[in-house]
DNA sequence: CGCGTTTTGATACAGTCGTATCGGTACGAC
DNA sequence: GTCGTACCGATACGACTGTATCAAAACGCG
């Protein structure tokens, strides 16, 4: 009876990972991932302990599915603007995306914060750095057409290369995000957006 | 007897402090900010836990010391390019300083995993915040004279609001820097270069 | 209903954490 | 020399950590 897996449990199970990883995230944007523990999690996400235990054999494997589920938000976020003939102009799906980043509420703030805790981590976890670099190549490869897109409307700075000039948006967003997870709550984002309108001249000239 | 400090021991707890920081160093860029411990730092710098304790009253204090340490360091290394009349041109300084950067030896990239995760606690912890805030005016200041050099020379590019290059140009060390904590040792920095070259020349015109 | 299988949540375990405590030791003053 | 003080490192403490274990409850199925 137990050669086809019950399919409503493996819903159950699904939407229950979601929740661990809600928590995680809570958690995460409260006190780093450094205050993630199992416990805290379990507890934060209504479970008991051993019920997440049961959802993720270690800890380790816990954080990386909270940093996958936090690369997917992060990723549908970006595909939220449509860059193309019957979308937004490449210069203002460029202005828009960047500026969706700004953390102008509670949520976009504790996001970037769960971010720079991921990228602390990846820096010495390499099994956290490959889950970045695979976003790395996604968003190079969305980069590549929207750059494309544009040079054929006339709307790339002329003389610069597209492709380094991709290279500067994806070094210029980890910035922008990382640098946004450590300004207190209630900073002047004046200098970021002026930073912001000066990247987005200089890539579409 | 005890009015006046004594000296000599005035200066062993300061050549300490700094062997103390070396270990906290040793230990982030290793393990990242999660693996320093009291124990693991006083056994790295060839201390007894109590010693360790003894100059710094909590764990708290003992990374903020790393912190700002790691700050006077990366500050002296910008330093180490004049830009000006009798030194380098605005340009070839802004090039210099950025392909510093990049992770070119093992000191490098231990520095660079040691930001990345200062900057995550900084996230999650105010009293680090502030540290990086501070280093954030004094960083604004220094550029603000080097735009100013290069505006009277002609060597920025036309249009753009100074200060808002400016901006930019924090934004994207921000990135770069933390982009090259999370690649792998052998990873091919090209990419790191070109976006370099386009960041100049979209601030030099 | 009753049985077999899973799932559950509590608890145990071994370890590490930051911090406090404390007897021994070295050293300067007299 | 002897005293007093300041420093030293080891060790103790309680609170956590991630993980393993296990009786009890819940459930599907004949």
């Amino acid at each position: 009876m137990c050669q086809n897996e019950r399919v409503p449990k493996v819903v159950d199970r699904e939407t229950r990972r979601g929740q661990v990883a809600e928590a995680i995230h809570r958690i995460a944007a409260r006190d780093g991932l450094e205050g993630v523990s199992v416990r805290l999690v379990a507890a934060e996400a209504g479970l008991s302990v051993g019920a997440v235990q049961r959802e993720f054999a270690s800890k380790d494997e816990l954080l990386r599915f909270a940093l996958a589920a936090s690369v997917d938000e992060v990723f549908a976020r970006f595909g939220r603007f449509r860059i193309g003939p019957e979308g937004l102009t490449f210069t203002e799906g460029l202005r828009q995306v960047l500026l969706d980043l700004l953390p102008t509420d509670e949520r976009r703030r504790a996001q970037a914060r769960i971010w720079a805790a991921f990228y602390a981590r990846a820096a010495v976890d390499p099994g956290f750095a490959d889950v970045l670099a695979e976003l790395d190549v996604r968003t190079r490869e969305h980069l590549r057409r929207a750059f494309e897109y544009a040079r054929e409307q006339g709307g790339l700075a002329p003389g610069h290369d597209p492709a380094a000039l991709a290279e500067l948006l994806i070094v210029f967003v980890d910035g922008l995000w990382l640098t946004c997870a450590r300004l207190p709550e209630d900073a002047d984002l004046a200098p970021q957006q002026a930073a912001i309108e000066s990247v987005v001249r200089a890539i579409t000239g």
